[in-house]
DNA sequence: TATGAATGAGACTTCATTCAT
DNA sequence: GATGAATGAAGTCTCATTCAT
């Protein structure tokens, strides 16, 4: 993964405390409030990164916003950048439970029509609940101008690669590099799209899902005639 | 246009200044060298904004990577957010002649899969030269909570408009609603892709290239069939 | 003493408890780990405060490598200055010990290159026990900018104040004024000394010791004549 | 020198501008400005420093005492480290020429006597003018544990060496080893006994330096016999 | 009593913008 | 007009100390 900063450890020391079994019954509620803590931040900073972008939104603001001490704030992230990683980690770890159903075996079966109806309707809510999904791994990338092999295949293509291999299964004739490229821009054209939408009415929005599962099958169909 | 701000003035005084007088020839070589400077004002800037970001970006690294004082920098633009938005101006003004000519009346009679291949290629010519674009613009919209209406539509549908008005008239059934959406999701799509497309080696650029075509013909088809 | 602070009481009550009431066994163990958590402490700090500095050293940092909560430490010590203060008084205390016996009646007749001898190396084992030494007293100086008249004395003289009328036995035609001169410059001379070879080798220590037998010697012999 | 740090160049560069022959003499004033400034700044620091130690003294404390914002403290310094790394070349250079007299030809032609005279007004002199001394070069070890080897020789040594090689010029008969020994401890000696005295009125000054003036001829007659 | 999460004042530093020269 | 030193508000982060558990 991408994230192996600071916060990892921290987040995930939550996270594995919790699956603990509580052996102390007592630890639960400090527990609880730290998890409850880290949500509030990262949704405030999900909201604020997405208002005013990374750097227009300050440390403070997100603690105030959280209702938390700024100090409290550095317990759970050691830096700024570390909320973006966190959330970063969060998305990665979301799309790809959204996803992991429709990669399936049985979604080979499928017909091209259905599959890429779900896959839209995956995307449009995954994107929906994370509204900041793209400011965060822009912003992410800038942030890591070093080492930026492994990270960047990591952030940019996420679930570009599993829909890369699951369309080769689906198309064996299939070139690795052909899918590669195929699943890419899937991935950002509906990504873009679904970002467009966000910023409509509700009318808006749904025009917008349903031209991109026009545009989607028609794209796909050339590779899978449905015949 | 877009830009009531500040810079507005200041840009187009220039402009006019140019234009207005040239009775004093001893002001020309200093027009000259203001225009020049403003030039490399908004070229350093673009490619600070790409690499830093917005906020990453200081005033004083345009004006020393640009060779000129800060001072002269704040004769030229009175906010840092008017470097902003003199690039994005000049993008619209670039955009919309990079397309005036696939508009016209002419271009009501290609092929389909002629128009989209010089669509694309406006984009490809477009976007190559001004990578900062998607930055820029994204910028621009979260610098500017208020009025955000007549302003956010100029912004972001842009040369989207100028596409839906030619889609109609190329297929005088579509709903005009149809058309704007239609309009708005290849711009979108197209800009993409092409940032995409940025991020890669000469290989994989030319190969997003072929696939938004491809793309781009099989949407389009759904509505302009070629028949 | 010079140490009035609040620790002197919680250390003293430590170790007034101890000797107090043997009564209930049962506090024995406890009052053991007190007193192994407040050498820890000391420990820590005394290394700590010697590597980084007084301000450098977090009470976070003292707590962790003492392997005890933060909390703890501040069971025993009220403030972090305490902990300056309690090493301040161990320091004086030990010093104290450590030259008891070179200011006896019998040290009198002993030939001055004796004397000087035995002085150097029981201040170069002081202070190689307690490299912190100088920083804790230039530290504890400037904490106390306030009442600095008693404390002063005490602090920066100690054994010098001993030393003097120790000279003064030995060489009654000597001034009290001329003896404790000479008695302070002897502990800053030595103490310099021994904190100059702590930053080198094992071979230069050797030499740095040496050195200042020397240095004592010729300087003491000036008053006190052996012939 | 140790100081390589970014001062260095800010420093120097007023320095340098200042014997640039003043080509534009509309420059001077703003020149003449930053220098008094840069003084002003030094001369706060050196007391602050000294009173609070390098991390008890903040630099807004500084700018304030020195009359001028913070932002412009940072326009001469890069860091607050800076400031101590800039008292420290100065110390050194300041050192440096006030002992170049007593190291030249003729001072190998002095007795011994009138030779330690010099040295410790000199060193009396040096130290009075410059009480943080200590506490910077101390604190300026403290902050370099990296490539400790080259700065400390430089920092610590100083005019130790220069002192060494005189020494070895004035009697042939000591080996090298030798004499760096004796200069080293001269020159820590000195220098403490001169802090030492700092902190006492006016007669305790006078009885400290003759006393470190006897002192030094005692012990440098061993090695240096006027006979 | 023991613990360590919580607190928030305050430290260092940056940077957009101004204005005297 | 041109320059760049000067300004100080504001941002990120630390840490001594407390207190609920």
């Amino acid at each position: 993964m991408f994230c192996q900063g600071e916060i990892e450890k921290k987040v995930e020391k939550k996270t594995v405390d919790h699956s603990q079994k509580e052996s102390k019954t007592r630890r639960k509620p400090q527990q609880a409030r730290s998890q409850e803590r880290v949500r509030q931040i990262l949704q405030v900073a999900e909201r604020l990164f997405l208002e005013l972008g990374y750097e227009g939104t300050t440390t403070r603001a997100i603690a105030t916003q959280a209702q938390i001490p700024v100090g409290s704030l550095y317990q759970f992230f050691p830096d700024k950048i570390a909320i973006l990683q966190a959330l970063g980690t969060q998305y990665l770890e979301q799309e790809y439970q959204v996803f992991a159903e429709l990669h399936g075996e049985e979604a080979l079966t499928w017909p091209l029509s259905v599959y890429v109806e779900r896959v839209i309707d995956a995307f449009d809510q995954f994107y929906t609940a994370h509204p900041a999904y793209r400011v965060v791994f822009e912003q992410l990338r800038r942030s890591m101008p070093e080492d930026s092999d492994a990270i960047d295949e990591e952030i940019s293509q996420g679930i570009a690669q599993d829909l890369a291999a699951f369309l080769t299964r689906k198309n064996p004739t299939l070139a690795a590099d052909q899918s590669k490229i195929i699943g890419r821009i899937v991935v950002e054209v509906v990504g873009t799209l679904q970002w467009l939408s966000l910023g409509g009415d509700r009318g808006f929005q749904g025009a917008i899902v349903e031209e991109t599962k026009k545009l989607m099958s028609s794209y796909l169909n050339l590779y899978f005639d449905p015949s």
